[in-house]
DNA sequence: CCACTTACGCTACCGTCAGTAGCGTAAGTG
DNA sequence: CACTTACGCTACTGACGGTAGCGTAAGTGG
């Protein structure tokens, strides 16, 4: 037990501050290369040049390791528009084009689907990752929760669905439809 | 090598007709009780009382079996309704309430959520359980392909998404408020 | 210069589960 | 009475997520 907390200056094998941006990079090229459930728990350890044991004291479970970094990897919405319907439209494209990129979605869509059959991870998912979302477009949009939650899972619901069966993100001619199709609701 | 397959008459040791029906059975019950990790093909076995080798000998993987069961328990589509806008709203909810039915939806999204991982069972669903119900509905509104497959992956994308991330079907009043969205687009 | 702390590497291990091998047997067939 | 076919049973493999335990490099404070 250290003598003092407020001692938390002492930085002797403190961790190394790049070490998680190498294991994310990892992470998403292991799984863009070798698929969800191809990018094991060793193969990343192994291309981020690093112990398995090592990611283990940094995150509970590959889950919780995968959500870190599509937290990362996603970053803030932004919110480019004028009115509901800009900034709704925008949104949209913006998670169908970070699902394009190269191993993102593959990412996203096999962390909900290990998320069926955990709910810790169900957990984690829900809180960490989709709740800013959330509360940020709630506060944008001024509707209530629930319709917010149903927005939202109809256009990632969607978008995962198509990722997971057939292994590519949507195409845009396809996500601006599904775009006009919310838009006709929620605008 | 039988000397005429003509001869099919020969019915020595043939299988027992009733015995999917008793897997079936025990299949969605097991998922209901168990989740679908939980029921594992060596419980599933036990519950249908029969052996696991006999569950590899009819269907080729956990995910084929439960595939068969999921095409059992939906059987056909009724296209109850005088104009489109009928059919498709009698559609949403006829999938949503065979969803809510024990073991189904999470039989389904379980499914769905190997088929990320496994190519071959991604085949399976989209040919034995998706394309009949692609086809039909192609028939009865007379829109392209491309707009059915949409449309289906709209639905069953949220609808599964759903019942993946909180482990209940969606409740009624959602799936109104997704099918009058939907009818916005597909009337 | 010397304890002490902390993070990391390494090896070996466990439990679970999908899927397989091989052998014996009941039952109907010609 | 041979023959076929489907099923039960036991034992096994291979992969993977996750853990235990021990050694070590590096920076810290006296």
């Amino acid at each position: 037990m250290p003598t003092s907390s407020v001692a938390a200056s002492s930085a002797a094998g403190r961790p190394r501050s790049d070490l998680n941006a190498t294991v994310f990079a990892a992470t998403l090229r292991s799984v863009h290369e070798l698929g969800y459930a191809g990018a094991t728990m060793d193969r990343i350890a192994v291309a981020a040049g690093v112990a398995k044991t090592t990611l283990y004291r940094r995150w509970p479970s590959k889950g919780a390791l995968i959500v870190d970094c599509l937290i990362d990897a996603f970053g803030r919405m932004p919110f480019d528009g004028a009115d509901r319907g800009e900034v709704l439209s925008s949104g949209i494209h913006w998670l169908a084009a970070k699902i394009g990129e190269p191993g993102v979605g593959a990412a996203l869509a096999g962390v909900f689907s290990d998320a069926v059959n955990d709910p810790a991870l169900r957990e984690i998912l829900s809180t960490r990752l989709q709740e800013p979302y959330r509360l940020a477009l709630q506060d944008e949009l001024g509707e209530p929760p629930h319709r917010i939650r149903l927005l939202m899972d109809v256009v990632t619901g969607t978008l995962i669905h198509r990722m997971g069966m057939t292994g590519e993100p949507m195409a845009d001619a396809d996500v601006a439809a599904l775009a006009e199709m919310v838009l006709r609701t929620f605008r």
